[in-house]
DNA sequence: GCATGCATGTAAGGAGTTACATGATTCA
DNA sequence: TGAATCATGTAACTCCTTACATGCATGC
């Protein structure tokens, strides 16, 4: 049975400890959400998905009266997730609405290129920012391939806040000779 | 009228020149493909609804026999894509298989973290590469800010491999440590 | 005559988000 | 007592991809 994105996500999640549907949102939202994101629409429907697959299987925990059910995989489930991670990757996408604006720049006399390459520019500034506050709460006994993860995450942005800096530069510069040679 | 991402696609390229839904779909997988795509599918139904909210006409054009229908602004058209290029951009989306196989690779000694990210490099030279044979297609007329799009898509694939590559000798050199401490 | 490219479109389905509904528990 | 958090779930919707259907035109 072929798998859905978001049920290796959970997969992956429940590889790591046994967890509710809720500790795995709240984990992807910590975590991988800068470049793979799931809401409660996927999560919910998936879970029952995968146990009626056999691949992970519930268990109520009355813990002091709030009904919880956490989700561990089986034997199955967990062959299923070395199965896919020893696969080589598929899935490269990106959107990137400032791009598109720049693209389609020409025609404002770079008024608009200037003002889509700053919010580019806060865009990936504001993502550092937010993946920096993260680092303290992997920091502790997570794998070394999380931190490198986020490490990416934290400098991929930084280098594109930096290209934006430069081409907002250079864009400034060209201005300038353009108006003294008119 | 809200409008969808598509259709400020769909006036972005109409903005540079005339074209019917063909010319679109084509310019735009030779152009803002690698971060933001558009299928027929999407295509000739949001063009049907720009022409119902009278952002676009077309012109039936015979030539020679087959049929085209060239799609262009009108004036509203135009004035509703000078607004949308003056706004902040704000989807910016990553969608990244490798990074998330990387998250997950603990427990395999680094062997599937080591395939993810020489998959991962494989990628975003791939990447490069297509972009790289963009380039001669633009280089002519089209405005400086297509020609900065272009070098940002080459520029970030390449920092990203270059990334890869460091990790994979990191990765590398960690393991032959591993391996002299046992 | 046939493959390729031009050209327009639809149907079905997958993937994902948002908003809502519900209710218990914990802590200030 | 009231706000925040834990916890589960669904419905409606948007967005997008894939696959298919159709047919003309061009060039080998």
């Amino acid at each position: 049975m072929e798998l859905s994105p978001t049920a290796y996500v959970i997969l992956g999640m429940l590889g790591m400890r046994p967890m509710s549907g809720y500790d795995i949102k709240r984990l992807v939202d910590n975590s991988t959400r800068f470049f793979w994101a799931a809401s409660y629409g996927q999560i919910y429907p998936e879970l029952r998905r995968l146990a009626g697959a056999g691949l992970i299987e519930g268990v109520e925990e009355p813990e002091s009266g709030r009904n919880r059910t956490v989700h561990r995989l089986t034997a199955d489930g967990r062959k299923r997730l070395r199965e896919w991670l020893a696969e080589d990757p598929e899935t490269f996408e990106m959107r990137d609405e400032a791009l598109l604006k720049l693209f389609f720049a020409a025609g404002s006399g770079g008024r608009d290129a200037a003002s889509a390459l700053a919010a580019k520019r806060r865009q990936h500034e504001s993502i550092v920012e937010r993946l920096r506050d993260l680092e303290p709460k992997v920091a502790q006994g997570d794998s070394s391939f999380q931190h490198l993860v986020l490490s990416y995450g934290i400098e991929c942005n930084e280098w594109a806040a930096e290209w934006c800096e430069r081409a907002i530069a250079e864009l400034a510069q060209e201005q300038r000779k353009g108006r003294k040679a008119a």
